[in-house]
DNA sequence: CCATCATTTAGAAGATTATCTAAATATTTA
DNA sequence: TAAATATTTAGATAATCTTCTAAATGATGG
């Protein structure tokens, strides 16, 4: 959790995934998109490559980038503890049995 | 979204926020269940003011913070931008009309 | 094999952050 | 009004973070 947050704590960063949604990309790709260095750049991968967000594949020269939003769910599950139960009519009954008498 | 990131990033204000869910609670009741001096609590407080994801009131000699989750919607906005669009069937048809002729 | 291209590693400088102690402000109570 | 309580503000220090330049690594093509 503490890897995640920290990787998100950067606009950068977080313009990297964004960019990254569309499709994957090589690090040079990437680093062209940002009036920034290519080592500064290459950092901000390896930050979000710790936090799992993103995978790289080395082919030949290159190495590809790309979203692994499987961390997502545990994410969004962190957030969604903080929605008040909403007391929302099932939609389908998930227990089939007697109803109880307070039902 | 930069100033929510950045309060996020700390594990001590997750805690607080997590703390904050079960109720308001006073600066100096949150601060006592923390090794950590009271002006470092005051100023995770002041962060999460600052991102909006708290809210204080003053009563007496007491200031009461509480959650403000208003904002916690756009967080989760920004995330679910990640998550494919799965082609789940709708439940209800929300355009009453002429079917199309794909339909 | 050497030059070039893509990327990373190393190391340094400056900015930001977390935390502390000391002091200030504001409220209650004796 | 003075003392006590709750909280914040100010200022300092140490740690962490962002970014840079220079150099290293590894693959490709003449």
């Amino acid at each position: 959790m503490n890897s995640l947050f920290k990787a998100l704590n950067d606009s950068t960063r977080r313009e990297i995934l964004e960019m990254l949604k569309d499709g994957d990309m090589t690090a040079g790709d990437i680093a062209e998109r940002f009036d920034m260095t290519k080592p500064s750049i290459s950092h901000h991968l390896d930050l979000l490559k710790q936090a799992d967000l993103v995978a790289s594949v080395k082919k030949g020269q290159f190495i590809y980038y790309s979203l692994n939003m499987t961390v997502m769910d545990e994410i969004l599950a962190w957030f969604i503890q903080f929605k008040p139960a909403t007391a929302e009519k099932p939609r389908i009954r998930l227990q089939v049995g007697p109803r109880s008498i307070t039902e």
